[in-house]
DNA sequence: GACCGCGCTTTTGTATACACTGCACATTGA
DNA sequence: TCAATGTGCAGTGTATACAAAAGCGCGGTC
């Protein structure tokens, strides 16, 4: 949670985005609960490759790694069980599980040009200036991580861009997207974000941000729609390679 | 885990399913985990309605309920909540969430009508013996609750014969489908269960037996894609009226 | 060399203790 | 009467210790 106090000249300045300065209007915001500590620690650990595929999680490395007790560690791991990223076998451990195929990512973006898209909608429909300047705000960073290079960084940044819009919608499938988004992630931030292709999606999420801006749900539903189509075909042609 | 012993004739012999009288072959299946048990017991307890929308579950409930200690409820509660069926707040409890919307139900729909053909047409590909008899016992049992009119266990036993030849694929997007399905179910079991149509999705249920019987992947796609279509026109017409 | 049994490691389940939070209710003061 | 404040309880978050069961390897025996 990096606080960054003080305006300084951003280089995302000239794309007019506002990022939010360390303001004390955002929600109290406790603390994460440690099992979700867990959860992020090890889910970065996981995308970033220091714990690859097929590696063996035991609860005391966890705990070491984390640094928290037992109890946490076993409900982080269990949520992240949920997100499909790691499996426990009964007695013997949980391990980080295998990579998705080229057939299950393509599949996936399928699944998100179904879903996406209506969510973007709902999501403009029930925007509030609050979540709007999240957006904004998620997207000055994300200008950074591109400017910085930091293809992981800039990937999750481009799913919380996503993520912070279907929020607003208050639609309960959000947590159905939240498993595979971060699945996908690994993928992405592998095979895409570490090449000049994700110049072109930051033009795409600023039409996107404009058309929220705008109020018009109609044109945020089409342009998300667009957007992944793009992303699916950069997947697939990275994929095929 | 019941296991029915001897062999009657049973009205689900009219359609030449052989039900598994609890056979040795199946992998030693251990006990589940208490977590997973919670799991199950507080997932049944919400998808018959025992515990309704928006119900608080405390873990002094839960532990009543199942019996189990403080620890695996805790991680069960996790994993439902993975699964979307519950919500927690920090420090206050959580909750059941509450029920799809008509346009989520229909949204998921569309988003089994890309996944699923997919699915099965892999789990074809792959499918050995055993999964077969499985899913043969599973239509049998169905059967059986359908004449039985049990609109829950039927429902359940439809997600079964789903999951599956799907687990056949040996997909792992297996995970984020469970995610759905439960959200589905309780829709199903309530709108659809009670009435006279799932005679009819047996009927298709049998015809992709038969496709996979006779080895035939791309028919096994077709067939569920037709089969999820004609439950993507019942759930909406059920969600209309 | 194959098989068996033993013990170590690790996970799983349980119990308990304690801090902290949020909420409801009561008390107080205007 | 009513709002502000205080207080206690219910419930969660976390840590820790211990017991039981399952895997795994190791070495011994035939």
């Amino acid at each position: 949670m990096s606080i960054s106090k003080g305006r300084v000249a951003r280089r995302s300045d000239r794309y007019g985005l506002r990022r939010r300065d360390g303001d004390a209007d955002v929600p109290p915001e406790r603390p994460p609960s440690l099992a979700e500590h867990v959860c992020r620690v090890i889910r970065e650990d996981i995308l970033t490759g220091r714990q690859p595929a097929g590696a063996r999680l035991t609860e005391a490395i966890v705990m070491e790694r984390t640094g928290v007790s037992r109890t946490p560690v076993r409900e982080g791991l269990r949520m992240l069980e949920g997100e499909g990223l790691v499996i426990t076998y009964r007695s013997r451990g949980t391990f980080v599980t295998y990579r998705l195929t080229a057939e299950e990512a393509k599949l996936l973006y399928d699944v998100r040009l179904v879903l996406e898209p209506h969510l973007a909608r709902l999501g403009a429909e029930r925007m509030t200036p609050e979540v709007l300047a999240s957006v904004e705000d998620v997207l000055a960073r994300f200008v950074e991580a591109l400017d910085a290079a930091e293809a992981r960084e800039a990937g999750q940044l481009d799913a919380e861009f996503h993520l912070t819009i279907y929020e607003a919608s208050g639609s309960e499938l959000l947590s159905v997207l939240r498993g595979y988004w971060t699945r996908l992630q690994l993928e992405l931030s592998e095979r895409v974000y570490t090449t000049e292709v994700p110049r072109r999606f930051l033009d795409e999420h600023l039409q996107i941000l404009d058309a929220l801006k705008a109020g018009d749900p109609e044109q945020v539903e089409e342009r998300m729609r667009k957007h992944i189509e793009h992303g699916r075909t950069v997947l697939i042609k990275g994929l095929g390679k």
